[in-house]
RNA sequence: GCCGAAGUGGUGGAAUGGUAGACACGAGGGACUUAAAAUCCCUUGCCCAUUGCGGGCGUGCGGGUUCAAGUCCCGCCUUCGGUACCA
């Protein structure tokens, strides 16, 4: 019988969907298992083959999990909110549910081709409004949590009122938007709006003036993850400053615990890497510098007392790293942002500074990107007072200062910082050694070509810390600034609040509405807020976003939030959702929470790691800080697949004709590469006849053949439409079937390493499942497994093949495990083995990369029950010991020839037996040798 | 610039510090066949030798540690990913 893929793949797979064989329940007497895989979203283009990448290594592991007898949930859903559903529906008219629906409808079809065993019954969209009732009864959490610093913890919002009532903001302790100062008896006298005011500092969920990414062309804000080099990621179109009311979700609370946290979890090193990049946290010390309204004078009298004291109209807080500079602060620069900037620019200066404020401002975030090197500034006229030396220093406003990093405002040094140095020199402003490798190292500044920024060294020029080294000079420093009251040690993080609204349709709605301009919480009980119909997916004629199209779209008479929830919203709290897919009580209850615990694999690209994780990770953990998931971590181990690149093939035209030449024959002509068809090509040569029928243009197309036949150039670049190098599962899964397609795609190589789509090799995994199945099968074709004892060697290469799957699936190295699997077939053909000792194992073993044929297998072997409901196989390592071992006897560690010993031989027994070698003394000479070392079934190495 | 990962045949890639190139693709040769497909067998890192053997060189480059280095250490180069005026 031949091996009929097709026949086997449709009708397993029908078998699979009959029974319900991988749906999942809570199963107290096993071990649990979690493994997902990030949800796709469902675009208009179907699955590439770079998708299943992930989702056949999940499958594998889960199936192999499955076999060691755990409990597995393995999910699979859709992120259905997002821009290209909605982008499609502006143009065509036709609504966002529909289209996301056709291509789910598509996405569903295409993963069932290939076998993976998903509990479809957990299934959901992010769009589903069961499913995103529960983001937004998240976001009214949030919205009534605030971040307790002491407690390293979100607290409920009422809390935070009783503090108020009884302390004011003495004590307090909490994560804000900017500092605020009341007392009780001014909170008791604030009236309900104040009150609101006032919360919305504290809130984790807050509307705020923000300054956002303003993306004209898909009139929306965007958050820093969606925004690479200026353009958008969705689209590339430019993106703008702007000062926006905006809802944001205050993720900078957490930054500590998302740092503590990724020591706690099984990542790559680089993924970590990537998100302590993104949090970047630094320390160092806040300092005031007070302004010199009236000279040097009086400004101490402005520090009596703490830092609670110091007003902030009469001085400046910085943030700095390096503590240890200060003395060689020359000046000061605020950011064009800075509130206190129109307040202190002198009567000479207004002009200029109020025109390069205007500049500033409006330029956009690609040019201001674009121009990095390019220094701007202009004096305010002003001078602040460095609190140590007591100098007077001029006070600048330039656009290098961030408005959203630190506090807008820097102390320069231009003598150890760059940016400073680079800004001193443009504008002639002194620089002062104040860091020099010895004390003796000291040089003249002005001859420099560049600052010294390196963070180590001694002090000089530097009053009390002068000789210190900068470690310790930093620290005495701090403890100075903390002694006068004008400063004290701090912590920096780079990670910002995530802006969450966005002006488009498609979305989550927001459970909110807006009472005398106040924005309240839709009461939990009336959840879901359903996405209200419009007419058109576009914003209005005044500018507000889609929603306000909606017809009444208000609650009891107040107006509703007309922004929408951006897509990392829905995709935030899903692996919770998966454990518990139905409650209609909970997002998850606590049974289904404290069973399945948190995903214990995660498989997905790393694109995300600045995106969706970090964001997942937040939600998480403020979930688990009101209760609801029992994991501070959502993902324990993650998996980053490779990114899958495209692999195109070219043709080369004669320049000029129509005439087209093989590839290493084109250096004869003068020629131009075109991007050709890869469905077209077959291990790089052209299929001529489907050439010409590709385009009207080859329709006469003439070839200049090498050996007859047409061979294409290749190139690795990026998978997409226009270099027709897409190849789509489906077509694979057509001509060699999903096994095949499945232990191809793991073939490749290791799943975490970027690589190539090239089908070059499918045929080989092709006819290996084709041997594997001839294994079974007499030369007659008939089914025939025999019941004879196996021989030590067979048994031998079962066990062999049964511990290395094992080791490779424990390692995730499926290429490896895929090779084991061709050396055991190899073998056993040799051996003309039919033995159903050997088979029936390898068939489990099987199993988890090949389903479907492993299943025929496992039936026509003559079980009733299912192969993936079997055990995996338990290897013996008694099979695996040899009598006689080989080892190779080097000199001075080369290699000169082999010797058998049995193998229960020691070192002692070995080495006599060595000298004794003809060859060995051949190669000794006479001379005796100084050393010989024998590591036992490894190598007899002679050294002289 | 900074951070991270990776450089091995014509190609994808194997190698707990111990015979580098497993396994596969491709290529070349052969068997079967009227023919094709399918299948099977042999060769295949480079160079020299080739009647048989055999010998030399080889894991991006340069050093080092070791009896022994693709693997460990130091210094470079290249490629890819992340980030980018973050004070």
């Amino acid at each position: 019988m031949e091996y009929n893929f097709r026949e086997i793949e449709r009708k397993w797979q029908e078998k699979w969907r009959e029974s319900g064989i991988y749906k999942t329940e809570e199963d107290e007497s096993r071990p649990k298992f979690y493994v997902l895989d990030m949800f796709p979203y469902p675009s208009g283009a179907g699955l590439h083959v770079g998708h299943p990448l992930g989702y056949i290594g999940s499958d594998i592991y889960a199936r192999y999990k499955r076999q060691k007898g755990f409990n597995v949930l393995h999910p699979m859903g859709y992120d259905a909110f997002g821009l290209p559903a909605e982008q499609y529906a502006i143009q065509t008219g036709q609504h966002p549910a529909i289209t996301t629906g056709k291509n789910v409808d598509r996405y569903r079809e295409q993963l069932d081709k290939i076998g993976f065993s998903f509990d479809w019954e957990r299934s959901f969209k992010t769009c589903d409004p069961d499913y995103y009732k529960w983001t937004q009864w998240t976001f009214i959490q949030l919205f009534n949590s605030y971040y307790d610093n002491k407690q390293s913890k979100a607290l409920p919002i009422a809390e935070l009122e009783s503090f108020f009532a009884a302390n004011g903001t003495y004590g307090l302790c909490a994560a804000e938007t900017e500092p605020m100062d009341f007392t009780a008896n001014d909170w008791n006298s604030f009236d309900e709006r104040q009150r609101q005011e006032t919360l919305m500092n504290y809130r984790l969920a807050y509307l705020a003036d923000t300054w956002v990414n303003w993306c004209p062309e898909l009139g929306t804000v965007l958050a820093n993850d969606e925004v690479v080099n200026g353009l958008s990621v969705r689209g590339g179109f430019p993106v703008e400053r702007k000062l926006m009311k905006q809802w944001n979700l205050r993720v900078s609370a957490y930054a500590e615990r998302l740092l503590q946290g990724l020591d706690t979890v099984e990542w790559s090193d680089s993924l970590k890497e990537i998100q302590r990049n993104w949090i970047g946290r630094s320390e160092g010390a806040a300092v005031w510098f007070p302004l010199a309204k009236n000279g040097p004078a009086d400004w101490k009298e402005i520090y009596m007392g703490s830092v609670e004291g110091v007003k902030s109209e009469v001085a400046f807080e910085i943030f700095t790293t390096r503590p240890d500079t200060i003395f060689g602060v020359t000046f000061m620069v605020l950011c064009p942002e800075h509130e206190m900037i129109a307040s202190i620019t002198t009567d000479e200066q207004k002009d200029e500074v109020e025109s390069y404020v205007t500049w500033a401002k409006n330029r956009s975030e690609r040019e201001r990107q674009a121009e990095v090197k390019k220094v701007t500034g202009v004096f305010t006229g002003a001078f602040a007072v460095n609190p140590l030396t007591e100098e007077r220093i001029p006070i600048w406003v330039s656009d290098y200062v961030l408005s959203d990093y630190g506090t807008g405002a820097i102390m320069a040094v231009p003598a150890h910082d760059s940016r400073d140095f680079a800004f001193a020199r443009h504008f002639s402003l002194p620089i002062r050694q104040v860091v020099a490798p010895s004390q003796d190292e000291v040089s003249n500044p002005d001859t420099w070509s560049e600052s010294m920024d390196s963070k180590t060294g001694v002090c000089v020029n530097s009053g009390f810390i002068t000789g210190m080294t900068v470690k310790d000079a930093g620290k005495a420093v701090i403890e100075k600034i903390k002694a006068l009251g004008i400063g004290y040690g701090t912590v920096n993080y780079r990670l910002r609040d995530a802006i969450f609204s966005r002006q488009r349709y498609w979305g989550e709605p927001f459970p909110i509405y807006y009472k005398d301009g106040m924005p309240y919480t839709v009461p939990e009980n009336e959840l879901p807020v359903l996405l209200p119909e419009v007419d058109r997916f576009l914003p209005t004629e005044t500018g507000e976003p889609p929603l306000a199209r909606a017809k009444d779209w208000t609650y009891n008479g107040f107006q509703m939030e007309y922004s929408t929830m951006p897509g990392f919203a829905g995709s935030s709290a899903y692996y919770l959702r998966y454990m518990d897919p139905k409650n209609d009580t909970a997002l998850v209850s606590e049974k289904a929470d404290k069973y399945w615990q948190q995903v214990d694999l995660y498989v997905g690209g790393a694109e995300h790691g600045t995106g969706h994780l970090i964001y997942a990770r937040f939600w998480n953990k403020f979930l688990f800080d009101i209760g609801v998931s029992c994991k501070d971590e959502p993902f324990k181990k993650l998996i980053n697949q490779g990114m899958i690149q495209g692999r195109s093939n070219f043709v080369y035209r004669v320049v000029g004709t129509n005439k087209f030449v093989s590839l290493n024959l084109k250096n004869d002509y003068e020629t131009t590469p075109i991007h050709v068809d890869v469905n077209i090509v077959h291990n790089d040569i052209l299929d001529i006849e489907a050439f010409r029928n590709w385009m009207p243009d080859f329709k006469d197309a003439e070839f200049v053949l090498e050996n007859g036949q047409y061979v294409c150039g290749w190139e690795v670049e990026k998978m997409s439409k226009s270099k027709y190098n897409v190849q789509n599962p489906d077509d694979l899964v057509e001509r060699y079937g999903a096994d095949t397609l499945r232990m191809y795609e793991m073939f490749l190589g290791p799943i975490e390493m970027a690589k190539p789509w090239d089908t070059n090799g499918i045929e080989g995994v092709f006819r290996f499942l084709k041997k594997f199945w001839k294994l079974y099968f007499d030369q007659n074709g008939e089914f025939s497994v025999s019941d004879d004892e196996p021989t030590k060697q067979e048994l031998k290469t079962l066990h062999k093949t049964i511990k290395k799957i094992e080791d490779d699936n424990e390692r995730f190295s499926f290429n490896t495990a895929v090779s084991a699997f061709m050396i055991c077939v190899n073998e056993l053909q040799e051996a003309k083995c039919c033995k159903r000792a050997i088979l029936e194992p390898l068939t489990v073993l099987m199993s988890a990369y090949a389903p479907h044929i492993a299943e025929e297998l496992w039936s026509l072997l003559g079980h009733e029950d299912s192969v993936v409901t079997t055990g995996f196989p338990a290897c013996d390592e008694h099979y695996l010991q040899d009598d006689e071992y080989v080892y190779p006897v080097s000199f001075n560690g080369k290699m000169r020839l082999k010797m058998s010993f049995p193998a229960n031989f020691s070192p002692k027994d070995i080495e006599p037996k060595v000298l004794e070698n003809p060859d060995v003394q051949k190669w000794l000479d006479g001379k005796t040798p100084k050393k010989i070392i024998i590591v036992p079934k490894k190598i007899v190495n002679i050294v002289f």
